[in-house]
RNA sequence: GCCCGGGUGGCGAAAUUGGUAGACGCAAGGGACUUAAAAUCCCUCGGCCGUGAGGCCAUGCGGGUUCGAUUCCCGCCCCGGGCACCA
């Protein structure tokens, strides 16, 4: 064996032996058990970086985890190839974008291939390709037959110079990126998903995600919006009459309206400018800047009265009618009623504008009128100066609110949704076309199933003045699958996001003649998703919405597409730079950067190497272009090898935290591997690894050692905590690289080395592949069986928590010890105290646990008042809902007073 | 603005999520080997006080609950992700 650990030459050779035995292609197999792993597929943006790095190396980490267990695994790659960058791209090189993206995923794939992920590459697509998009435009046309798609027109942001529709990114301060412009709003004919037709299953369905974060979850929920509330109907006399309606979640508080907002687009708005300039400027300035909701949410509040009045629906008061730039004609129905004396953003405007407040018409603040405005305003409480709404709680108040509106047909209870239907059409070039024909005649008609796919013409050059299809003859002019006559096709294009919901399904069966094939009831759903945090609400609810609506057309059983998922966090790295003579940051890269710390090692100062003159030290941020802080993994592989860098990502951080980028920390990752190879190097491959009879006492104390390290790696594989399997990894060569020549070491280091090298085999497995079969372990480590410890807990039982109130003493032991302290004190059944209830804890502890003691959120005194009794537990309303069950342990600490302490017992 | 996270030594982090804070690694300092350097190996390494044994202070800040809080509760501050046309 060779003497020095070569990288190049060790991860080659593995690289050819999984290809020439095809080690990761895969093939359904009803006798063993799946598991479909699945990273997010990334966009082909020319080079890899780093946070691509740790996303596939976390999964291949789980993939090879779980074929070391005996499971039938699969792992895919493809590429999200469709998109604005290509067309950006294309602009500054004069260079198509389908050439810029082919040459992009011919160089990544490389990359991916030097890294040595066990992907089964014979099931690689690219979205770009028509075999792949045409069933994105199959999957159109059925929607549109069942409804699912639709057409209405959609508010986008226009460059009135460069006359295109721009990309919200592509909005700065509300101007154009290229042309400066001030950007406007315009409304244009689009293609919708109903999404919201699938709302009620998709926020209900998170309940069966237990694999997924909670926090995702959660976003998903809020993100849904699902809300109870009244739609309430306001007569007025406004051309010829009519009522306007609203949407309120707070009807309780509707005797407090004194006025009544619409959205600038709103009809009663357009209407009323009619005859009215000044109000016609306000809506036209309303349709300056941007349309994303950041944007819109921090603007400043503007208003203008209409001069027209509504009728209250229950007073008959005359409330006067405005338009505000707050109010958001996608939301709702486009107004709102309004409550200053229970709406903190009602409050402000009236204020503003010197509109009316009424008097409080809720207890929850005790005060008549709400000045200033405290939060307390906008809680819950009792009707009052509401008339015979007087005494009434929240819901009461609701259900009396809109009986009495339903009577007088102005209003009834009603379910709204924050989430919106999804709009698909972009006016882009490099996407999936929208397989429609614009006829004369016939208008709009879908094109015919034996036509798809349409076919997506590969040699344009955008050049920032809109679509160039537009100007694409042999593209526009069709015939109309209708009426045969002269027809242009739709020159619209999908949204990237619907190349990304379903690629996972055509993963399981890349060559089926149909959209999928019965492969995919094998292959889904997912087990595992791998991917960025980034992609927590808009990816993955179109995911789940698609499924959906796949299951509904009989192509999949899959109710859901991602059983578990893990939210990788970012890569980041210190940023760098100098200010130009313009007055703008000029980003230096750190690799260029030399940075001096002072005799503790903390950095004092940086330089630029080329000149040697000083730069500023800026943030630590997410790598990106822009802040000219990526570092670029090939070198890095091309230095130390794929093993190190796979090793050092894993170690530097658990998956879902961000990862700070350090060239300091990898070298520590090389230096492990290279210990490693010179252990093994020196290793005696001829001992068995049984422990002898006479062995030392010192061998037995390390091999204890190491059963318990391999016992908690085998709980962080479990995990999926590979930072702490990193380092059991090293802890465990430390302790075989310290082991002496007593009976039994050599044994011991065999059977340690054999332990080490299958644990992390997962996370470096060129150098692990290489030494198991040189050191004569076996074949294949890939297909290794799973190490045990000692005890013979697979990493399944060592998951499994030891149950803790087995150590606790019951009341019999207390009382055999007769524990003075237990005597002072006294014994009472009752709960360990804080928040587990007698009934489902029982155990028997020192009375003073159970006496009582207030919450401690300091609202209420919770808990039982008499040490002597059973106690009732009772907690405040707020905390009841939060706190989790604990249980108190009881542990031999220095600290701890003697009552508490196990061992004076 | 709204929703969701995060904050522990000089640095990345660990702590079996209520029971000895800082495992493992990096950087730094000291030493061994070497003509020298690199590589490798050994030792020290949160702060303050103390010769020492040891003591005190420390998990963003301020409170609270608890015998005990990095962990639970309340209120701040700062950083990050998302906000529907970046992917």
């Amino acid at each position: 064996m060779q003497e020095q650990y070569d990288p190049a030459s060790v991860e080659a050779a593995a690289q050819t032996y999984w290809d020439e035995h095809d080690t990761f292609k895969v093939r359904e197999d009803d006798a063993r058990e799946k598991f479909y792993c699945l990273s997010m597929f990334p966009y082909p943006s020319g080079r890899l970086h780093m946070g691509h790095v740790r996303n596939y190396t976390i999964s291949d980490v789980i993939v090879r985890y779980q074929r070391m267990t005996g499971k039938n695994v699969l792992q895919p790659m493809g590429w999200d190839a469709f998109g604005l960058p290509a067309e950006n791209a294309a602009m500054n090189n004069s260079v198509p974008p389908a050439t810029w993206t082919y040459d992009n995923i011919d160089y990544m794939r490389g990359q991916l291939k030097s890294l040595g992920f066990a992907i089964d590459w014979s099931r690689e697509l690219a979205t770009c390709k028509p075999d792949y998009y045409r069933w994105n435009q199959w999957l159109f046309l059925r929607l549109l037959e069942k409804g699912i798609v639709y057409q209405r027109t959609g508010t986008v942001n226009w460059d009135p110079v460069d006359q295109t529709v721009l990309a919200n990114e592509q909005v700065i301060d509300g101007r154009g990126w290229r042309t400066g412009a001030p950007v406007e709003k315009r409304e244009i004919p689009m293609y919708y998903m109903a999404i919201t037709q699938y709302a009620e299953e998709l926020l209900a369905d998170l309940d069966d995600l237990p694999g997924w974060p909670e926090q995702v979850r959660t976003m998903q929920k809020n993100w849904i919006g699902k809300s109870h509330g009244v739609r309430v109907g306001f007569p007025h006399a406004i051309d010829g009459g009519g009522t306007l309606w609203v949407f309120t979640t707070r009807a309780d508080t509707l005797m407090g309206a004194t006025y009544v907002a619409v959205a600038a687009e709103h009809p009663l708005a357009v209407s009323a400018a009619k005859d009215n300039p000044e109000l016609a400027a306000f809506i036209e300035e309303c349709q300056h800047g941007g349309t994303s909701e950041a944007e819109l949410a921090t603007q400043e509040k503007k208003g203008m009265a209409t001069g027209l009045t509504v009728t209250h629906p229950l007073s008959g008061e005359e409330l006067p009618l405005w338009v505000a730039n707050y109010v958001l004609m996608g939301y709702g129905e486009g107004a709102v009623m309004a409550v200053p004396a229970h709406d903190e953003r009602d409050f402000a405007f009236a204020h503003k504008y010197g509109l009316p407040i009424k008097p409080v018409v809720l207890t929850s603040a005790g005060n008549a009128t709400p000045e200033p405005w405290q939060e307390a305003y906008a809680e819950h409480g009792m009707c009052i100066n509401s008339g015979k709404y007087d005494g009434l709680e929240f819901e009461a108040a609701v259900d009396a609110v809109a009986t009495d509106l339903a009577t007088k047909q102005l209003g009834e209870k009603k379910i709204t949704w924050r989430l919106r239907d999804w709009g698909i059409s972009r006016q882009r070039y490099w996407g999936t076309p929208i397989p429609m024909v614009r006829c004369e005649a016939c208008g709009d008609v879908p094109v015919p199933d034996e036509q798809l796919p349409v076919v997506l013409p590969e040699e344009c050059v955008p050049d920032g003045s809109g679509n160039p299809l537009n100007k694409y003859d042999a593209f526009l002019n069709c015939s109309c699958p209708k009426c045969g006559g002269v027809a242009r096709r739709e020159t619209d294009t999908m949204d990237t996001f619907v190349d990304s919901s379903w690629y996972f399904f055509r993963y399981t069966c890349p060559d089926a003649g149909a959209m999928i094939d019965a492969r995919a009831d094998y292959w889904m759903p997912v087990d595992q998703y791998v991917g960025g945090i980034e992609h927590a609400i808009l990816h993955l609810l179109y995911s789940r919405f698609w499924t959906k609506v796949m299951r509904d057309l009989g192509l999949t059983k899959a109710d859901e597409p991602f059983h578990n998922l893990l939210t990788q966090g970012m890569v980041v790295a210190p940023t760098f730079f100098r200010m130009g003579e313009d007055g703008r940051k000029q980003w230096i890269n750190p690799a260029d950067v030399q940075v001096a710390t002072d005799d503790k090692g903390r950095p004092v100062s940086s330089t630029l190497k080329a000149d040697g003159q000083p730069v500023t030290i800026g943030g630590i941020e997410k790598m990106s272009k822009s802040k000219n802080n990526g570092v670029d993994p090939q070198s890095l592989i091309e230095h130390y090898g794929a093993d190190t860098a796979r090793v050092f990502a894993m170690f530097a951080a658990p998956p879902e935290q961000s990862l700070e980028w350090n060239d300091a920390g990898v070298e520590g990752a090389h230096r492990f591997l290279k210990r490693l190879w010179a252990f093994a190097a020196e290793s005696d491959t001829s001992a068995d690894s049984v422990l002898p009879a006479d062995a030392s006492t010192e061998v037995r104390a390390a091999r204890r050692e190491i059963h318990e390290t391999l016992r908690q790696a085998l709980v962080d594989f479990g995990k999926y905590q590979f930072n702490t399997v990193v380092s059991a990894c090293m802890k465990l060569l430390n302790t075989l690289s310290r082991l002496g020549e007593g009976a039994g070491a050599a044994q011991l280091r065999r059977e340690g080395l054999s332990i080490l090298l299958r644990l992390l085999s997962p996370v470096a497995p060129h150098v692990t592949h290489h030494l198991w079969c040189e050191l004569g372990y076996g074949d294949d480590i890939v297909d290794a069986a799973w190490p045990e410890d000692a005890a013979g807990q697979s990493s399944a039982a060592a998951l499994r928590r030891p149950d803790r109130r087995a150590r606790l003493p019951c009341r019999r032991e207390l009382r055999a010890a007769g524990a003075s302290c237990i005597r002072q004190s006294g014994l009472s059944r009752g709960g360990c105290g804080r928040f587990s209830s007698p009934a489902s804890c029982g155990r028997l502890l020192p009375a003073v646990f159970i006496c009582a003691v207030r919450c401690s959120c300091r609202r209420r005194w919770r808990g039982p008042t008499s040490a002597a009794r059973r106690p009732t537990i009772r907690w405040c309303a707020r905390c009841a809902a939060r706190c989790k069950p604990t249980a108190c342990r009881s542990s031999p600490t220095r600290a701890m007073p003697l009552r508490y302490c196990r061992s004076n017992l």
